[in-house]
DNA sequence: GCAAAAGTGTTTCTACTACACCCATGG
DNA sequence: CCATGGGTGTAGTAGAAACACTTTTGC
């Protein structure tokens, strides 16, 4: 951050971002490290950023997408605001958020959103400063996470599971440009939690219109290889 | 607004008040009169308040409701979070707000909340000075709304919408505890923005487990009297 | 030739649609 | 007796669910 710009100190914006390796769901999160009496504290946080002094709640959070990823064109959704006074509580959170803003922080109100990545796609960290990587969303939730983090991922994973379930096409945010019927059911079957049958499975999205067939087979797998598919809107 | 409480006049909350007649959708909204050059000049507002320096925002919510409508056990859901910094920027309303609160206002983000309301249950005003009114949502819909109240109020349409069709208990908290099949087929069908066959509407709801039907007629209706049903969990 | 995952059809069940007439009541 | 809304049944259709075996490929 730097030091010209001004900031309201009073609002923020998080990003809980989903990715799919094929298997499982993923999610983005900054590796946090504190100096704490000597000894170095390290936990997690979502990538998040108090919003500027004249900045719109959706540009605040594009603009920490972009920061991050060097990505334009992400699907990106508000979903929740949380603005329990005991949230930035933690002298933790508190001390951190002083010294990486050089701001006087009091209670802070954070706008959450989901946004979904495709995961091959290349990152570019704009700062070298933050690492940030690719956890497992299993993992995740046993992890120690910076402020209410936590409960912002749930409600986060619960608000992609509801909307995925009117909006299929959400899945194609997540997937590869070019994926398998199966990568699409693991993905469907890991949101909907259900184990759907693959016959009926493949008989429901191959008569989705959005879904074109190539002419193009998996590469480098031990077994018989699966057909590609796009996504075409 | 008393003049001893501690404010964080950096986020509000606004209601979204939906009600039910038996035949349209009703808004609650606030009547706010303005002296301007010598004019009074006249709008509608959504109940809503900026939030206490240590007040969760779904205590803000409540308190809102409650302040306005004396009632407690109201349906409340948060649904979305405005803040385009250009919102607080009609200096209408920006010196009403600073007339009001008795604070310096700069930019507000504010977080919107949807509530219903059973229109029959008698609202107590607990302030005389504020006069609040049920209003169709067709008309408010052309009214002029101070803030980007318009926006929320479609936004919050938008989300019982959803919500009512996930959950259709939902429609109870608009529906008099005792009513009629019609009454519940008309604000499904507004809801729903259908219009439904009324044997197959019947059919369906019949089904649902938590209708129940009772032993008692509509009265002071000008022809044959309809059945009543509750909603039993 | 075997391990591992891809791919394929038929039957059953359930939920939604379309559709038209008689009933009860108040005035 | 008539105007107004209340209340009822049947047949057709489309989409979801259940279910097991053959195919292709790399090793």
């Amino acid at each position: 951050m730097s030091n010209d710009t001004i900031y309201n100190p009073h609002v923020s914006v998080d990003c809980v971002i989903f990715g799919f390796d094929g298997e499982k769901l993923k999610l983005l999160l900054i590796e946090r490290t504190i100096s704490e009496q000597n000894e170095l504290y390290n936990d997690k946080k979502l990538p998040g950023s108090i919003i500027l002094a004249d900045e719109d709640l959706d540009d605040a959070a594009n603009r920490v997408l972009n920061e991050l990823t060097g990505l334009k064109n992400i699907y990106l959704s508000q979903f929740h605001s949380f603005g329990n006074p005991r949230r930035t509580e933690n002298p933790r959170d508190v001390l951190w958020l002083e010294k990486t803003t050089q701001l006087k922080i009091g209670r802070i109100v954070t706008v959450a959103y989901v946004a979904m990545i495709k995961i091959d796609r290349k990152i570019q960290f704009k700062s070298d400063q933050t690492s940030a990587n690719w956890y497992d969303l299993n993992e995740v939730q046993k992890m120690n996470l910076a402020f209410d983090h936590a409960d912002i991922i749930n409600k986060g994973l619960e608000h992609i599971r509801h909307k995925s379930e009117i909006e299929p096409h959400l899945l194609f945010e997540l997937l590869p440009r070019k994926f398998t019927i199966t990568q699409l059911q693991t993905l469907y079957d890991t949101l909907h939690q259900t184990k759907s049958d693959v016959r009926n499975f493949r008989k429901k999205v191959v008569q989705w219109p959005y879904i074109v067939a190539l002419d193009e087979l998996e590469e480098g797998v031990p077994h018989r290889a699966a057909r590609l598919y796009k996504y075409k809107k």
